[in-house]
DNA sequence: TGAGTTTTAACACGATCGTTCTAAAATACG
DNA sequence: CGTATTTTAGAACGATCGTGTTAAAACTCA
C-alpha cells in the first residue's frame, strides 16, 4: 500500500526516554503528569502518544531503559569480580550513587515496587523479575564464594542471597528518607561481615 | 460570644480515622482521592474537611494513629523482653503480619517514606522520626544484649542497629512485591544470626 | 513534481481532582 | 421557646488529569 515514506522524527528517542526516566524516577508514576513529561522531554503530547503509546506504556519503556542502563550493567561489572568483592562492590556502588544524588531519588525499581507494583499485576511482575535477577546475582556470587571458601557455609546460599536482597531494598528506602553516610554504611557493613567464613567453615 | 451550643457529631472520630488508615495504607496518599475517603468513611466531604482539615492534614492524623496503634505498641511489647528475644520477636511479629495480610499493604510508614516523604519536608521529618524511634529501640536492645553477653561485640551497637533498621525496611518492601515466606524468612534469619556472640566475644 | 504517509503543533474533550458553598437538620443554652 | 452554633447533605467550583482531534508541516518514493 504505502509507497511514499514519511516525515522523520525530530527528536532522539533515547534522549526523550532519559528525560522521562528523570521524571518518573523522581516523582513516581502517579505523581508525574503527562504535562510534566511534555515539559521535560520538550516534545508535544501528540508526539509522545504517537511514539510511545499511553502514559503507562511510556513508563514501562522508561523503566526498561533504566533497568538496562543502571542495573544490568552493575550486575555485569560485579559478576566479573571475585565473589566477595563483587558483592561488596555492588553495595559500594549503590551506596556511592545514593549519597551522590542530591535529589535522593533512590532506585527507580524500588520506588516502583511501592508506587505502581501493588496495584498493577503487570508492573508487579516486571519489578519482581528485576528483583529476582538481582537475587540471582547474589545467589551466584554466594555459591561461588562458598565453593572457594571465601564465604561462610554456616547458612545456605539461598538464605544469604535473600538477606542481601533485603538489605539492598532497605538501603534504597533509607537513602531516600535519611541519606546519612554513617547510617547507610552501617546497614551494609554487617551484611558483608556476615559473609566471612567462621570457625565451623572448612574446605571439604 | 456564643452562648448557644452546637449540633454534636454523628460519627466516631477514631473509627473514621481507622477507615482513612485503610485507604491511605492501601493506596498511598496521592492515589487516594477524597471521594475514596468519603466512600470508605461513610461521611461527607464537608464533614471531613470540617473535622480534620484538608486531605494532607487528614493523612497526617491517620498516620499518627497508625504509628500509635501499630508501631509504638510493638516496640513497647518487645522492649520488655530479653534483648535478643525482643529483637527476634519484633521481626517475627512483622513477618507474621506481612504474610497474614492478603492485600500485602506492608507498613504505612515505609510506604509513606517513598510516596509522600521525598517531596514534603514535613512528612519526611515525621517518617524519619518514626524510623529513628525504631532505630532507638534496636540500639537499646543491642546495647543491653552486648552488656549481658547475649549479643556480639564484634560490631558497634550503632552499626548493628543501623543494619537491623535496614533489614526491617527491606522486609517491608519485599513483603509488598514478593510476599513469599521463605524469602522473607531468609531476609531476617542472617540478621538474627549475626547478633550471636562469636569466639572473640567474652564477658569483661 | 505530486502522491502518500507520518510527525508536528495547538486546541479541546470528558473525567476526576481537592476544595468550597448553600441550606437544611440538630443540638445546648438563655 | 427561641437563638446561637455546628454538623450535615449535596451540588458545584475551578484546576488539572490522561487522551483524542484537526490540520498544517516535513519528508520519501514513484
Amino acid at each position: 500500500m504505502g509507497d511514499g515514506m514519511a516525515r522523520p522524527r525530530e527528536f532522539d528517542e533515547e534522549a526523550v526516554l532519559d528525560a522521562a526516566i528523570q521524571c518518573f524516577w523522581n516523582r513516581g508514576f502517579e505523581a508525574t503528569s503527562v504535562r510534566d513529561l511534555v515539559e521535560k522531554t520538550g516534545l508535544t503530547s501528540a508526539s509522545l502518544y504517537n511514539a510511545f503509546g499511553d502514559k503507562r506504556a511510556f513508563f514501562q519503556k522508561a523503566l526498561d531503559r533504566y533497568v538496562e542502563g543502571s542495573i544490568v550493567g552493575r550486575i555485569e561489572r560485579c559478576e566479573a569480580m571475585p565473589p566477595r568483592d563483587g558483592i561488596a562492590a555492588f553495595f559500594a556502588e549503590v551506596l556511592a550513587r545514593s549519597l551522590a544524588d542530591p535529589q535522593h531519588k533512590g532506585c527507580m525499581v524500588v520506588n516502583a515496587a511501592l508506587d505502581v507494583a501493588p496495584h498493577d499485576a503487570e508492573f508487579r511482575e516486571v519489578v519482581a523479575g528485576v528483583l529476582a535477577r538481582i537475587e540471582a546475582f547474589f545467589l551466584d556470587r554466594v555459591e561461588a564464594g562458598q565453593a572457594d571458601g571465601t564465604i561462610t557455609r554456616s547458612q545456605s546460599a539461598e538464605t544469604l542471597a535473600h538477606h542481601l536482597l533485603g538489605v539492598l531494598m532497605g538501603l534504597r528506602v533509607l537513602a531516600r528518607v535519611r541519606p546519612e553516610p554513617r547510617l547507610l554504611e552501617g546497614v551494609i557493613a554487617p551484611a558483608l561481615a556476615l559473609l566471612s567464613p567462621t570457625q565451623g567453615d572448612q574446605a571439604l
